[in-house]
DNA sequence: GTCCTTACTTGATCCACGTCAAATGACACT
DNA sequence: AGTGTCATTTGACGTGGATCAAGTAAGGAC
């Protein structure tokens, strides 16, 4: 309110029409006068630091947030400063989806880096929603690519091995970096070992190892939070090798009773 | 139409509004109009049994699909027979909401013992929900809560041990049960100890070891597929400890950078 | 009933990864 | 530059649970 001239500017650059991320955020074939609703709904508030919370666990669900740009990373935290990474999250995505169920956020989301947030406050997007049919397919394609995404972590964490799932990591920040226009083989890690071990269910140790291994194995170069992945073949075949190697259970269950 | 009175009978009987899951599946305050119109879509097929399956990866999405009585698994199949599995959905659970995103299935259905199933046309669903705020209200909502089961699921891989995993599944198979006026203390497992291990994360063998260790503490008695527990409170003190003993990481990102 | 298949159990090893310990390196603050 | 803090790396070691290997028992076909 201090510099009216900021604030225009800024109007007009961050509008949803305007915004970068619009192929990944916005329905496809909106109609622009609902684009324009949309648009009034969503607040833009100022850049967020490393350190700030979108939300906490336990307070109460009141809007949903869109990263622009920076990482913000979501947690289940315990008692005792324990904490299960939930994901990271990149600029293009949702956070908060979980917490429309119960109301409450049973979740908190940290910013990782400096950070633009849009947010919106779900009462009226399910409002906009219900007028706006293609908006509200945009919605249920949202929560279920969601549920898809937990879904490939279930078989990463329930069956891969820790190599296997650092790989994948990685692989997935690449896709999704790319799916972005950002360089898919060269970025920075905005979030610790630490964390990144503590979101693959592994040890820090063996985070740090892997990278050594993978470094070692020409994969990639590392330094510090810096990635260079040199070898995204290799990767991928790391990633996929779980399918065939491991738990070469012969399903018993395929050939079940030819229950005529 | 050889029995009028049998086919109505099952008409009545099958209806939503009378549906003895209409508090878990249908919206709260919902217009008996609304109800009525639900109700038209939903295809209520014959009875399906073991080893049939809702749907199979790689077909195209059409409908979700509600579980009535019995019970259902997913799972994604990988080439050869392993599989990881996603889910076992009690009555009142809804099956293929993963698949909304990408119009495809990644994963199959398939039955456990004989069960009856309701299907949504989910384009007809969809368009529904558009002009009734409730329903569109309670859709999100069901998406969400899924996405929040997850969640859940991800800490549990992620973080806990065998004994945890367990125990917590035994009670989540006993609170599922409970919310559905079935005894919480003493069921039978439609699904086998490979498929327990499989959707947990363990080998069979740890699985059995551990029922026989379950049970030779007092915890449970079993019985090949049948579940009596005997001690809830020490099983949830099982699940809890997860939280205290384990990865007790001084959260180091707790007192990050004062960023004043 | 017998045979056969497959589920489950139990025991004996093995190893991937967690845990413990210590050294090194970044970065922030003075 | 000097110091303290904390992230990361590296090495040594221990263990939970996977894997391998029988043995047992239940259910289905005939």
């Amino acid at each position: 309110m201090t510099e009216p001239k900021v604030i225009s500017f800024e109007t007009i650059r961050v509008a949803c029409k305007n915004c970068t991320l619009s192929t990944l955020c916005l329905p496809v074939g909106l109609a622009p006068e609902d684009v324009e609703r949309l648009d009034s709904i969503v607040k833009r508030n100022r850049p967020l630091h490393r350190g700030d919370y979108l939300f906490r666990n336990g307070e109460r669900f009141r809007s949903l947030y869109v990263v622009k740009t920076g990482s913000v990373k979501t947690y289940a935290p315990s008692e005792e400063g324990g904490e299960q990474v939930l994901g990271f999250h990149l600029p293009g995505e949702v956070v908060g989806l979980d917490a429309i169920s119960k109301e409450v956020h049973a979740c908190s989301a940290k910013v990782l880096e400096t950070s633009a947030i849009c947010e919106v406050p779900f009462a009226r997007f399910e409002e906009l929603s219900g007028s706006i049919p293609s908006l509200q397919h945009q919605m249920y394609r949202l929560l279920s690519r969601e549920i898809g995404h937990d879904t490939e972590m279930l078989l990463l964490l329930g069956k891969k091995s820790a190599e296997e799932r650092l790989a994948a990591f990685l692989l997935s920040m690449s896709k999704r970096l790319r799916k972005r226009g950002l360089c898919p083989t060269d970025f920075y890690l905005s979030m610790s070992r630490h964390e990144i071990g503590n979101y693959l269910g592994l040890a820090v140790e063996t985070v740090s190892r892997l990278f050594t291994r993978f470094q070692e194995e020409g994969l990639l170069n590392v330094d510090r939070k810096h990635v260079q992945l040199l070898d995204l073949r290799t990767l991928e075949a790391i990633v996929a090798r779980a399918a065939s190697d491991q738990h070469q259970q012969r399903s018993p269950e395929a050939n079940h009773r030819p229950h005529r």
